[in-house]
DNA sequence: ATGGCCGCTATGAGCGGA
């Protein structure tokens, strides 16, 4: 199976920009993040029209989170369940053959200043929790999405410049790491040890042009799964050309 | 040192993103 996270960053102003790719690379299952419509604007049809099973979880303007699938997606689930709002659409999730798929939009949380940064904490806390009710770790369960944190300095163009500051703080990186421990391995870092290769980059100035991102975007599972995957790439090419989104789609084979 | 771009909206400026 050919598994697939790419914060699109609207999919009604990328629809052309996703058929091709979805063409070209045939995912077994794709993950989306702000796609950024609700869900009577979501282009369906044109992905069933690629043969795929469409589960969305849309809102106007803001977040939104869909899962396409070849196979069907059984169980679909949106937003957390527990008890709190789930108004903000960040989380859906279903079972693709014997995979549970859990795709997560986490929060940005603009600057350690500010008010959205406990909330990023907070839905982080959640998150662990919700995994807990519902997975187990012997499980085949994935986790990915744009997780809006990274895991460590490997992961950052600029470590000295990025130090401390939001994607890069200690509290995130802790909020990750009680999801990883769950019982997660990260895909890509099990591939790929060294640092330097990113999934996100600034559309300003000459971020991209001179690699100079973060990864942020990350495909979790457990062991289970991990040990059937055989490759996890960021597939760069998809940054590039006319109007990208600032996100590169990451892939799994497991 | 600063900001630089992009998508969205009962648009034409402001917000959010990262």
């Amino acid at each position: 199976m050919k598994l697939a996270t790419w914060n699109i960053n609207s999919i009604r102003a990328r629809t052309d920009r996703l058929v091709a790719w979805m063409t070209a690379e045939q995912p077994d299952v794709l993950c989306l993040q702000e796609t950024k419509v609700e869900d009577s604007g979501f282009p369906g049809d044109v992905l069933r029209g690629l043969g795929y099973e469409v589960a969305t979880f849309g809102q106007r303007s803001y977040n939104g989170v869909a899962i396409v699938s070849k196979l069907p997606l059984v169980d679909v689930t949106r937003g957390f369940g527990d008890g709190e709002p789930d108004d903000e659409a960040r989380v859906i999730a279903a079972t693709a053959g014997d995979l549970r798929v859990v795709n997560v939009y986490v929060p940005n949380g603009q600057d350690l200043a500010s008010e959205k940064f406990p909330y990023k904490l907070a839905w982080y806390h959640r998150l662990r929790l919700y995994l807990d009710r519902h997975a187990t770790p012997e499980s085949s369960l994935v986790v990915c999405g744009d997780m809006n944190v990274t895991a460590d300095d490997r992961d950052v163009w600029s470590p000295e410049k990025w130090a401390g500051q939001i994607h890069c703080s200690p509290a995130e990186r802790a909020a990750l790491a009680e999801v990883v421990a769950f019982g997660l391995v990260d895909l890509f870092r099990k591939h790929t040890p060294e640092g330097g290769v990113y999934s996100w980059w600034d559309y300003r100035g000459v971020s991209f042009f001179k690699n100079q991102g973060l990864r942020i975007d990350h495909i979790l599972a457990t062991r289970t799964v991990a040990e059937r995957c055989t490759s996890c790439t960021i597939d760069r090419n998809a940054r590039k050309g006319k109007d990208p989104s600032d996100h590169a789609p990451v892939i799994a084979t497991i």
